[in-house]
DNA sequence: TGTGCTTAGTTGCAAATGAAACTATATCGC
DNA sequence: GCGATATAGTTTCATTTGCAACTAAGCACA
């Protein structure tokens, strides 16, 4: 037995209180959940939808500013720009100064299939927090962000 | 503008305040820096690492009880397996009483292996949460648990 | 004992992914 | 203006993944 003075023996690592893990396993679950809703329904892959959903949000990005926003890498955004130019769900237009890149946006149809995920993704998001008082979701908003930003300045590399 | 009697306008889809969004982000990244730690310098996989995480915590585990703990699906248990045993990380053992299943275990190799990782991953751990007081991190475990419960009996796939 | 149903684990194949090389344009230093 | 360097986006190729089909073993009940 540890001397009272020194104690705190090394914690086992139990995948089940390991953060990694339990984050992995929630994330996919709720993004499974809400990507069934829509993949088969719309012929919609993930990173297709988050395209999507970043120039619902601010259209006229560049692929590089999508990517950014979506932490997706450029191969990932480009791969699923054609997609969905290819569907019409997109459109692209020359930037007037730089012909390297291009602005992005939503066509009409495109926006039709947006405003028609949109509120069915805040709908599931909403039924997941359902689980949580106001008070522990804005807990947990805080703590998520504190995450994140942690991990932003230790990872540093997406 | 609306009434005063309906307010709640649908709120937007912001990407940056969106859960999936945000989990995804978060696992992706802390995930990723632990996995940077171990997988060059002991050439191992995210789903190998999951195995060994596992049976090093509980050994004698079948490859369907590996699956269910880690969240990991039955294909991906096997090849990681495959990988482990021919890599003489990972030993197997027929079951006496059922033919079609087997008992996995950690050699002495894996368990080597496993005994350096751990401490590592559960420092990185640390590293990411050390962002949080610890009542932060109470409460942060309690609002994990209680969506990974809600995930579960929503979506139900896994 | 044999016929049909379930379960453990593997394999094959098509699609998704990621790293690195590549193309085309822009910018910098001079 | 011109060579060197950087950036946006695409392509190529090897690897990883995920689904469905498959094999092999147990189970159940007549």
């Amino acid at each position: 037995m540890p001397s009272s003075a020194q104690a705190a023996a090394a914690p086992r690592l139990e995948l089940e209180r390991f953060l990694p893990y339990r984050l992995s396993v929630l994330s996919n679950r709720v993004s499974g959940a809400i990507a069934k809703q829509y993949s088969s329904r719309f012929d919609l892959s993930i990173p297709e939808w988050r395209v999507m959903a970043v120039l619902g949000g601010t259209p006229n990005l560049s692929a590089r500013e999508v990517a950014q926003r979506t932490a997706m890498d450029k191969v990932q955004v480009s791969r699923a720009v054609q997609s969905l130019l290819k569907a019409k769900r997109l459109q692209r237009e020359k930037h007037p100064h730089d012909g390297r890149s291009a602005h992005l946006s939503l066509t009409a149809k495109g926006q039709a299939i947006y405003d028609e995920i949109a509120p069915l993704a805040l709908h599931l998001e909403e039924l997941f927090l359902s689980a949580l008082t106001p008070l522990e979701r804005a807990a947990f908003d805080k703590l998520m962000a504190k995450l994140a930003r942690q991990a932003s300045l230790l990872g540093a590399n997406p």
